[in-house]
DNA sequence: TATTGTTATACTCTATAACTATA
DNA sequence: TATAGTTATAGAGTATAACAATA
């Protein structure tokens, strides 16, 4: 008795769509009862690393369009999480950093979402679970120096 | 000068979901000159290996909504790639077959994704590759049966 | 005249529920 | 009464372009 399987299973780039799509579940679940999406902890965790980032160099960082960085940005804004100020030295530019309320809730949503993540990768040993990482990491072209997820 | 890289990629999870975006990108362009996108390919690959497959069986098997795999084979029966019946057994059922114009679709296409991905996998060596197939196949819980991608 | 951020609009995708035809 | 498929509708997400403020 063998159970189906979809055929585009034999691919390895249809496996990581469905990984992706998996893990965005896991994340969206994960986080759903905080004041954040994964959209918005992925932009807290960036400023509070990166300050005085504008909104264009976020959404370029981030891969996520200007327009909806407007949005997220509002979000955090309205949640007391980040703050929006015009850059002195260039008027157009709003520099965002994150409020005492936003570090914490980033540290907190964070373990969350550690958790979360070690429970889904489980199922691999270690050495498996750091292979796929570095792995994972030279198919995105990340410098080797990223602090690995252990 | 190091890269400015998002802090989030620390986690496996994170990279994942960036790897599926991507793909589900590259598989969207590579099929861009086709009848078919890749949600299509999917369903025609499918209905090749397991024939007799209604509308509702597909739709679980690849996670795909009903109600969007109404539209799904709506398209594929506009283009002449797929027919519907009724199953006379169950005339609530249909039962959908691929016909001959589909059968060469999906080839033509599937030669084109394997193109594709061969490229975008280059950067690691052929063992690397395996072991990231096997790795996905294993976190996604799928029988060691399926045929692998190489 | 170009750039940053915002707003408005339309387009796609998805999710819910109502509807039909069959069982 | 339940099920397979379809259609209708509304909601979220995204992409394009116009706009205001500043350089």
């Amino acid at each position: 008795m063998e159970a189906r399987v979809a055929p585009m299973a034999a691919h390895t780039g249809y496996r990581l769509i469905k990984l992706g799509e998996q893990l965005l579940d896991l994340a969206e679940h994960t986080l759903e009862a905080t004041a954040v999406r994964p959209r918005h902890l992925n932009v807290l965790v960036t400023l509070l690393e990166h300050a005085e980032l504008s909104q264009l160099e976020l959404s370029a960082l981030l891969g996520i369009d200007v327009n909806t960085m407007v949005t997220v940005i509002d979000h955090l804004e309205r949640e007391g999480l980040a703050v929006r100020e015009r850059n002195p030295r260039d008027r157009r530019r709003h520099v965002v950093w994150v409020t005492e309320a936003g570090r914490a809730e980033a540290e907190r949503d964070t373990v969350l979402m550690r958790t979360a993540e070690a429970e889904f990768f489980s199922v691999l040993t270690s050495g498996e679970q750091t292979h796929l990482h570095d792995l994972t990491g030279c198919l995105l072209r990340l410098p080797a120096a990223v602090v690995p997820d252990s």
